[in-house]
DNA sequence: ATGGCGTAGATCGTCAGTCAATCTGCATGA
DNA sequence: TCATGCAGATTGACTGACGATCTACGCCAT
């Protein structure tokens, strides 16, 4: 008889492993902030509040440090990354030419389900904007993202996601508590989605690029 | 007082954790062939063979699923991946882009360690071909590719590589067994890094999409 | 007083043994 | 012949423990 399922933050996860549930669980604590860049994680500790024991635990763990979202040193113990503005700018990089190929991909078929999957993550995370609560506007902001990736339909890229976006999350969390024009956020958003709706490959491709660039660039100039 | 490391195709590994170390050796038999494509793994067995307990070795099999060289399903077990013919296009779709990144990068210091490093895996690769050992030219082969990716020197392409390598690498082994034409692919290989070391971005770019399409279109040619 | 060094505590890495959950294959009966 | 159910096999998960390694504190020599 499995108890309850009951997060760090008290949401509760359906999954048929234990492992993934607690992959899970610790990924949502990361959006949601409970678990801050930099912080040290302590294995026994974090295998108590989850109920799990600790081989359970480090199985997921080893997940999300090959994510990126962890970061391992042996004998020393695991910390939630802290990318340095060189890895930003980085990743930014690699994300350029893969958001550009999802998006490409959703416009071969701009009336389908998967658009119409981005649509509702975009309809969500300007609903999010709407109530003026900054953390679940950062979260459905993620969300938006991801869901382009999700649904351009790539086993690829799918696999790819959680690299790029642990970092974009990360990122985008330093940036989340002074966010400060939430209508410009909206209007970036309603832009992309209707440019890649609209379909023409050039336009779609410059307005991810410049979305990507704009984006790691302000977080950029907060870092500093 | 450890014993002696001993893989499972006899080598040595040095890792400051039992857990890289398996990793290591499992990756290694997926090149060599002694762990083959769809080929079911039971954890006590390997975990025998390999001298280590069950949950480090599930932790280091954790990582190669989420590479995507194995493929877990729970309660039924994991086995050696097999991408379909539609998996290696996706694969190899994604990997245009990447690797014409981590090749303008190379470009930009044709003359620095990083081609270097580059030119010395080329090198080997030709080494192996000449010897006529078609294992050896297989795995010089991926490294070559490797080093593209690693050499670039970005975090990010070095975190992916592996998603991408693992299915090459398996795409390949199909291909190993009757690889016919060791010449071609020596000359094609030489070009594919003079064509980096001129540096014309365009050429780069049309030439390793040119590597790429031809080598899957092979693969998918001698699976139908 | 200050700086290098060693020891103690804390934490991680790893193991062995055990039990529960689930799948697979075979035998059984309608 | 086909559905059903049981038994063996395998994975999923836990407990408790021990050695390996890091960190911090206190001690000693200068």
């Amino acid at each position: 008889m499995p108890e309850p399922a009951v997060t760090l933050s008290g949401g509760v996860v359906v999954s048929s492993t234990r492992r993934e549930e607690v992959s899970t669980r610790i990924r949502r604590a990361l959006l949601t902030g409970e678990l801050r860049p930099g912080q040290r994680i302590k294995e026994v500790h974090l295998a108590e509040a989850l109920g799990v024991s600790r081989p359970t635990l480090r199985e997921s763990l080893q997940q999300l440090v090959h994510e990126g979202a962890l970061v391992q040193v042996p004998y020393k113990g695991i910390h939630v990354a802290q990318p340095t503005a060189e890895e930003l700018r980085d990743v930014a990089e690699v994300r350029m030419p893969l958001e550009t190929m999802a998006a490409l991909r959703l416009a071969r078929d701009p009336d389908g389900p998967a658009m119409d999957g981005v649509r509702e993550a975009l309809r969500v995370h300007l609903a999010a904007i709407e109530s003026g609560d900054a953390l679940q506007a950062h979260v459905t902001h993620i969300g938006l993202h991801e869901a382009i990736w999700d649904m351009a339909d790539s086993p690829t890229l799918r696999k790819i996601w959680p690299l790029v976006g642990s970092q974009v999350h990360i990122a985008l969390t330093v940036d989340q508590a002074v966010r400060h024009d939430p209508e410009r956020d909206a209007m970036l958003h309603r832009r992309l989605v209707r440019v890649i709706e609209e379909g023409d490959e050039a336009t779609i491709a410059a307005e991810v690029e410049e979305h990507i660039r704009r984006s790691v660039d302000e977080v950029l100039r907060r870092l500093s």
